[in-house]
DNA sequence: CGCAAACTTGATGTTGCTCAAGCTAGGTGG
DNA sequence: CCACCTAGCTTGAGCAACATCAAGTTTGCG
C-alpha cells in the first residue's frame, strides 16, 4: 500500500468529452465545465475514504482506481474497478459507503455534489441521465452479487477476464491489460490471492489463455473461457 | 414453486400515502395517481422474469417480494427481499435483470414506464427522487457484496436477521417475522439450505436467538449478534 | 546488482457442501 | 375431528473446494 505523491493539476477540460453529460444539451455541458476541475492521483494515493463526507462526484479521465469496502478484522472486498469514462461517488448521500484508491496513474474531473444539485433542477436530462448511470451501476452489482455468492473459483476467475477485456479496446478484443495485482483480484472475487494464481495457472495450461507478462493476458479459447464463465461447465477444473 | 392465483384488482389508491412520491409536491403526486394500477399476487406468482421487457415499475404496498438471477444450472442468488415501500424494477433499460416473485400475499402499484419518462421530465423533483432510491438501493447492494464476499456462515446469517429486524416493527424490534423459507435465506446469503439451519440451531443453542416458531423469531442478545454480523468476532461458532 | 514486493507452487487444514435420514407442521379429505 | 400427506426443516457423516501456512521464484526499481 504506498502512495506515490503526484501533485494534484487544477485545470479544466472540455467536458463534451466526459462521460458525464454524454447525451445533454450544450447549454448543460457547459454549465459542467463551470463546476468542474481536474485532479490527479499516484497509484495507491486514496481520492476519499469509507467515512468521509460526500460531497464530490469523480468521472475518471484516464486510469483505474478500486473501490472498497473492510470488515473490522481487515478482510477486503472490492466492490468494483473503475476505468475512463466511469463516475464515482454518486451513490452516498451524507457518507461515503466505500474507500476509493488509485491503482495506476489516475486523472479525475472533479464536481463538487453541490453543484450537480443546482444543475439536476436547472438542466431536466441531467438528473434522468445520473439516473442511467446509477441503474447501470446497480445491474453491475447485481451480476457481481450472483459471481460472489454462487460462482465457483474457476467461473469467477473466467468471468473477471471476459470482464477486464470488454472494458479494454474499442473492440472484443483478445488482448488484455491488467493494471491490479492478484491481491486486488482475489480480493474483487472473494478468493484468495493463492486460489487466484491456481485457477489462472490452470487456464493457461489448458491454453484458455496465455500470460505475456504478469499483466497482460491473451484470451485463446474465448468460447470456452466464455463457457466457464457463465457457468455452464459441469466437470471442469 | 407453486403459484396460488390471486384474482388481479385493478384499482386507484392515494399515491400520496406510497414512497415513490415521497417528498414531492401535490401535483406530482396526482400525476403518478393519474398512472397507477393496483395489482395483487399470491405466494410464489411471478411479477416479471429475467428477460422480460422493462416497461413498469412497480411498488410494494403490502407482502414481501424477492427478486433472483439464476446461472444455467440452476443455481440461484436472490439479490433481494423487498417490502412495503420499496421499488422495484428501476434499474433495468430495456430488459429484466433478475426475476421478480411473490413471498406471501402481495399487494403492488404498478406504474407505466413511458409514464414515468414523462413525469421525470414534467415534474423537477422527480427523477431527483428516483435517483436517491436507485442510491439507497445500490449502497445495499455493496453491502451485500462484502457480505457474500467476506463473510463466514455465522456472520452472515446474523447479518440477515439484524437486517430483517430493521425493516420490521417502526422501533428496533428484537421480534422478527421471517416469512421466506430457508432456502429463501440460502440463497440470500450464497450458503446451503443445511448451513442455514445449522448456524441457526447454533445461535439458539447460544442463546442470541429464540425461535418462537419457525417463521418468528426473537432476538435475545442484540449486542452479540450484532458483534457477530459486523465481523469483530476472532473465535465463535 | 541487490532488494522488496509481487507472484507461484506445494502441503496441510477447515469451512461449508453433499448426501442421507428422520422430523415437524399445516392443510386436506375421509 | 383426526389421520395422513407433503413441503419444509433439522441433524449427522463424510467430502471437496478453497483457505492457510510455508517455501521458493520472478520482476521491477533504485
Amino acid at each position: 500500500m504506498y502512495a506515490q505523491a503526484v501533485s494534484a493539476t487544477p485545470a479544466r477540460i472540455d467536458p463534451s468529452r466526459l462521460a458525464i453529460g454524454r447525451g445533454l444539451e450544450r447549454q448543460t455541458t457547459t454549465s459542467l465545465m463551470a463546476i468542474s476541475s481536474l485532479q490527479k492521483k499516484g497509484p495507491g494515493e486514496t481520492l476519499f475514504a469509507e467515512g468521509d463526507e460526500a460531497d464530490s462526484v469523480y468521472e475518471i479521465v484516464l486510469g483505474t482506481v478500486r473501490l472498497y469496502k473492510l470488515l473490522p478484522d481487515g478482510r477486503r472486498l472490492i466492490t468494483g474497478f473503475l476505468s475512463a469514462g466511469k463516475l464515482l461517488g454518486l451513490a452516498p448521500e451524507g457518507v461515503c459507503i466505500y474507500t476509493a484508491e488509485a491503482v495506476t496513474n489516475v486523472t479525475l474531473c472533479r464536481y463538487k455534489r453541490t453543484a450537480l444539485e443546482r444543475l439536476m433542477d436547472e438542466a431536466p436530462g441531467f438528473a434522468k441521465r445520473l439516473l442511467s448511470v446509477a441503474s447501470h451501476e446497480l445491474r453491475a452489482a447485481q451480476d457481481q452479487m450472483l459471481l460472489l455468492g454462487r460462482k465457483t473459483a474457476a467461473e469467477k476467475v473466467a468471468s473477471f477476464l471476459l470482464m477486464m477485456a470488454e472494458g479494454q479496446g474499442e473492440e472484443d478484443a483478445d488482448e488484455l491489460d491488467v493494471p491490479m495485482t492478484r491481491n486486488d483480484i482475489a480480493d474483487y472475487l472473494g478468493l484468495t490471492i493463492e486460489t487466484v494464481c491456481r485457477v489462472l495457472s490452470k487456464l493457461k495450461q489448458d491454453k484458455l489463455i496465455a500470460c505475456e507478462s504478469k499483466s497482460h493476458i491473451r484470451i485463446c479459447d474465448r468460447d470456452r473461457l466464455e463457457e466457464l464463465a457463465s457457468g455452464e461447465t459441469d466437470t471442469d477444473l
